[in-house]
DNA sequence: GCGTAATCGGGTACGCTGTACCCGGTTTCG
DNA sequence: CGAAACCGGGTACAGCGTACCCGATTACGC
């Protein structure tokens, strides 16, 4: 991963690959590759395999072409990874996302089809991206998140917060359920074997009377799914906002910005 | 970074490390060398070159030794970064934590550690960690953040999923910012200068049509630092679970696990 | 129609990575 | 005082991203 690209120009090739700027040159011959399918073969690999077995190489063998054609249509690795992971964007909003509705419904949704994706493709989180990516599909995410949002009495800044905090939200607690998950994939050893096999090491830790705290909690505080974490967290934030609605509209919130 | 790692004894190496359970044999010379040294030496590098530049041959130079000794005292690079981790977890909670502080305070300090933490050592982000570090650094953060929740009239697993909550959100909300970051120094151009560059081609896509809540936006949105946007949503969240609370102690929430 | 400029495909090679394997020197036990 | 156990670390290998280069292919200008 050559995340050391000072490279000026870097991000702008970056961008209008993301953004199809690229028109086909008139001369040469015609290119037997797409971006789209680069990236689809990307991603299949990454969702297949996990990221670590995405390479320039994998990619290339998986399309059938010599390793340094891909370098024709993408300047790097990094920019691969880019065009992937906007490509994964894209499954948000899906198709039954509800329209005009009102914005829990609309928030609650994208926390949900952002959790769903997360899922889906685990590499979206263990990535290291120089910048957030700004491309089509993370665009259309955003886009469908603010429209639940216009109607309310918000400044723009607020409306942004009110995105942002549902977001990192859904991505930090993915991002633990997710690590967990690939955990059991990777070594082999189920949940249940990780503690009975561990559980004494950490008992040992817990009558070491340092963390008399977490020494006293009941057996079964752990045996909460994930997802159900997820979503007591994910209503408690919801709630959170519904109250600084309510505190904006009495005129009682602190504000975020100016006149939306 | 080899996380494709099947060797069942893997986790149990790990653990032993973290929680120093390796007693020296009696035969042979004395080890030159310590965990923590070589953590602390790994925490180094990664904060001021970056995570890419972290290899068993960079902390090896770093302490003046050859690169295979290191293998004498952590299985490989994946038990490293481990140690490293949970090194940095150690920062929290600091020497200000509040003590007997209701729960609010706590964690509102535990949040604000954590983000600390986080732009501190902005690798803890970038590591696709196997499963999340369970070691003393990290039950110490957690034990203070159960300090405060302690007097209040939960479940363990209410206690459990407030933590979580906001240990999520941070993580989130501080991905999203440590990235923007990271890309203003990895690729020399600074936030005004990205957009100054290509803010008129992301125009060109605001104005297709395509995203038009986006396009509808004020032009100072985004204008809002990291830092303030999570401190923003960090209140709403802690609102809703002010919330919760209230409706436990009335009997009207929807409760999680059984008697605590 | 044809020379030529431009582009595509991809082979070779370099410097980097993690780490398996092995050997020699050092320490301590029986 | 052997012998067992352990420390330090050199060598080597497979795999990585990609710089550089060259032959084949295409389409434009004349």
């Amino acid at each position: 991963m050559t995340s050391e690209n000072s490279d000026r120009g870097y991000l702008k090739r970056s961008l209008d690959l993301l953004w199809g700027q690229g028109e086909r040159p008139s001369r040469g011959p015609k290119p037997g590759l797409t971006l789209e399918r680069i990236a689809a073969a990307g991603v299949a690999i990454a969702d297949a395999e996990g990221i670590d077995a995405l390479s320039m190489r994998r990619v290339a063998a998986e399309l059938g072409v010599g390793t340094m054609s891909l370098y024709r249509y993408v300047p790097g690795k990094a920019e691969l990874l880019e065009l992937m992971i906007d490509r994964a964007y894209r499954m948000m909003p899906g198709d039954d996302a509800p329209r005009d509705a009102d914005w829990r419904t609309v928030l609650r949704y994208v926390a949900h089809g952002n959790w769903r994706m997360y899922l889906a493709h685990p590499w979206l989180l263990q990535t290291s991206l120089a910048r957030p990516v700004l491309g089509p599909g993370a665009m259309a995410g955003f886009d469908y998140a603010l429209s639940g949002l216009v109607p309310l009495p918000l400044t723009d800044q607020e409306r942004l917060g009110f995105i942002a905090a549902v977001d990192g939200y859904v991505a930090g607690c993915a991002r633990a359920h997710v690590h967990a998950a690939l955990a059991a994939r990777q070594t082999g050893i189920s949940d249940e074997e990780f503690w009975t096999t561990h559980g004494p090491l950490l008992e040992k830790a817990m009558l070491s009377g340092a963390y008399p705290h977490a020494a006293a909690l009941s057996e079964d505080t752990f045996a909460v799914p994930g997802e159900r974490l997820f979503e007591f967290g994910l209503e408690r934030l919801l709630d959170g906002l519904a109250a600084f609605l309510a505190a904006a509209d009495g005129g009682t919130a602190e504000r975020l910005g100016g006149e939306g």
